[in-house]
DNA sequence: ATGAGTTTGACAATCATTCTCAATTAGGCT
DNA sequence: AGCCTAATTGAGAATGATTGTCAAACTCAT
């Protein structure tokens, strides 16, 4: 379950954790309001809201936003990483990338930019929704 | 001067490609309707997002989404490349990067994916902006 | 010029997300 | 066990980017 930091444990955000640790895809705070719904938690939605944005800062799940700009949630682990993200189901696959993250420090510096991040993100149709 | 491919080059849609054309960091629709409106340029802000959005159908400009989910977007050069953007003014540098191209096809078959695209965006400090 | 199909713009409508604020709750303290 | 205070919640209002609507204005090929 998803560590909720320095945050009280509340019924909410407990119910939020377990939930996001239920799922394998990215899901928007909509999807998980409903999800809680239908295990009969009763969670206000701009609770969901708030609890899946503080979670999201502190590092302890991820966010990516779909085309529409929809913020999507998702357990990961906590070691850096990037996603494979399926475009039919929206399952997502970690994977990790040293050589990825070797060639971006290479190329900010070039350019004399000092880093602060990066994502890279690959989608595509997974097995099952080909 | 971005193309309007198949679009009928409408004072409008001219007026806003000559602005796209002027800027060289990511900008919302909002933002591109402003600088309109301040070259003295009257275009109605749903056909700037109109055309902003059948720009970037076309790939013949970039768009990324920033941390709120906002659309930018920018002129760039046709070719598949990713982007340096600097988290202080905006501004973009085209990056390309061969390797990174392989790794992700590579990664994608491993796991059984069909590629369909991919994002790799990396954010820092520009020279000016340190 | 002219007619058909495009495009525009003012404004309304959507919809995810955030704000407000009174009521509730958790945790420490005695 | 009760109390205090700060954190948290939830219902609904508010925000703000984006999209839809539709009559009027425009383009282009004929």
């Amino acid at each position: 379950m998803v560590n909720v930091e320095s945050l009280r444990p509340t019924r909410q955000r407990k119910a939020v954790s377990e939930v996001l640790s239920t799922i394998t895809k990215f899901s928007s705070a909509q999807e998980v309001h409903s999800l809680l719904s239908s295990r009969g938690e009763k969670v206000g939605l701009a609770t969901v809201y708030r609890t899946l944005q503080a979670l999201a800062e502190t590092g302890a799940i991820d966010v990516l936003r779909n085309d529409d700009g929809e913020a999507l949630y998702r357990a990961c682990s906590t070691d850096h990483h990037h996603h494979l993200v399926c475009t039919g189901c929206n399952k997502t696959t970690e994977i990790s990338a040293p050589e990825v993250e070797i060639w971006t420090e290479k190329i900010a510096r070039e350019q004399g930019y000092v880093i602060s991040g990066h994502t890279i993100e690959v989608f595509g149709l997974c097995k099952n929704c080909r």
